[in-house]
DNA sequence: CGGAACATTGACCCATGTCAAGTGTCGTGG
DNA sequence: CCACGACACTTGACATGGGTCAATGTTCCG
């Protein structure tokens, strides 16, 4: 078996595009779903950096951040897991990060113990979750590229489509969505401040590409040039 | 088998302490050994984003960045590989960056076959590349922290550490040590502008904290003044 | 209705980027 | 051995994107 013990883990694109959907194998599938089901309140932590990576988690509403946090309190979010990713994949051990809720949510535990012996049963599973661990390394590393490179109105439109191509893959709509992180959370994420993220959202209102009905819903009326914006066409 | 064909790879803590060094079985190490020794010229790609992951590298000599560039130029290295790191790893298919050589450089090339043969015959060899992939995934969120909240000195010093930490591990010098790789190559991978990098450098030696004979050689003379300032200390 | 938490907006400032000279340092060819 | 050119690096002057601080709005819930 190849799998060990959790840890942070994920599995697609870029920014919220989430953790992880991967389907897996139907044992585990099972197990999983007679799981013991575990509600977290907005803002609690479903486990913390320096915990024993315990069991591993799979989210079944609402919204979990990622994160992990300098001595001094500057935070940054590595991600965003959303319902039917997996977290807590990793190296044996202790876990990396922080889960923190962003609102209400359920999850499904699992202990490690039942994951290897799952993989133990069905080794493709085992294959499944290194290539999901690839795939979230990859993510990780366009996300690296997006905050040590691009400026404010970029990371802000590349976070805005990425959450927007996750709806249209599970089937929800691409153009109209509620955030259920808060401008913080975005700010953390992308490397920019609440007054920035929040500045920039103004920026897209203005310039006819998004509508704000309310802080948490966005209506995206202008996908291609928020597209041209993420990509760097010059700025209005 | 669950390994099953390349991409980028890595494996130790945050910036330079590059990627993967794990110790790997006996039969690869073989196998390895007696690979095609390739040689990179400065500058030149050993793979380019896109390139079918046909082969897995270890460094011999040399240094290689990792990294990923935007459309219109603009560069992020996500870590560099040192002698003895092996790169390449990751899913099937395609690299998902560049391996460009900062210096001339040696590697072994090991087909993909013939890692996923080592793996059938070997597990444990799948299990110690799974725990790579997973070290590497901590290492470039540990990056992400980084380049993500931190001010530049902090960023130079925390490279610099690296580094430091990196040759003590492998047995050098960890307050001498000569930088392979050129000012811009430390920009792209702290997110930063060379000129920047040159007056970080610049003022961390007005500090006294480390020399600076040629513009390569390091000499770290105040070690945890330095980890001090990595830390956020209040800068001078 | 009141208050807490979050979000928006404005004014100002500063760290870092940009642009522009220099200043080594190295390798090549005369 | 020296002259030259090519780079890489350093340093300075200036510009600016985004951070900071502060006031105001909005939403939600008790």
């Amino acid at each position: 078996m190849l799998m060990s013990s959790p840890q942070a883990m994920a599995g697609r694109a870029f920014a919220p595009p989430s953790l992880m959907s991967a389907r897996l194998t139907s044992g585990f599938e099972h197990k999983l779903a007679h799981g013991v089901l575990r509600r977290i309140e907005c803002r609690e932590l479903l486990f913390a950096e320096g915990d024993a990576a315990s069991h591993v988690y799979r989210i079944e509403t609402g919204a979990i951040a990622l994160n992990k946090v300098l001595a001094d309190g500057r935070r940054q979010v590595i991600g965003f897991a959303y319902p039917g990713d997996l977290i807590g994949l990793g190296v044996e051990g202790e876990h990396v990060m922080n889960a923190q809720a962003v609102k209400a949510t359920r999850v499904r535990c699992l202990p490690v113990s039942a994951l290897r012996q799952s993989i133990a049963e069905d080794p493709a599973l085992g294959v499944k979750l290194y290539e999901a661990l690839a795939r979230e390394l990859a993510a990780t590393r366009d996300l690296m590229l997006t905050t040590g490179q691009r400026s404010a109105v970029e990371r802000v439109a590349s976070f805005l489509l990425a959450f927007s191509r996750r709806n249209q893959r599970v089937g929800q709509d691409p153009a109209n969505f509620e955030l259920p992180m808060t401008r913080t959370d975005i700010g953390d994420f992308l490397g920019l401040t609440i007054e920035t993220v929040s500045r920039t959202f103004s920026k897209l209102k203005l310039l006819g590409l998004i509508e704000l009905p309310c802080s948490n819903r966005v209506k995206v009326t202008d996908i291609e040039a928020l597209q041209g914006l993420a990509d760097g066409a010059q700025e209005a």
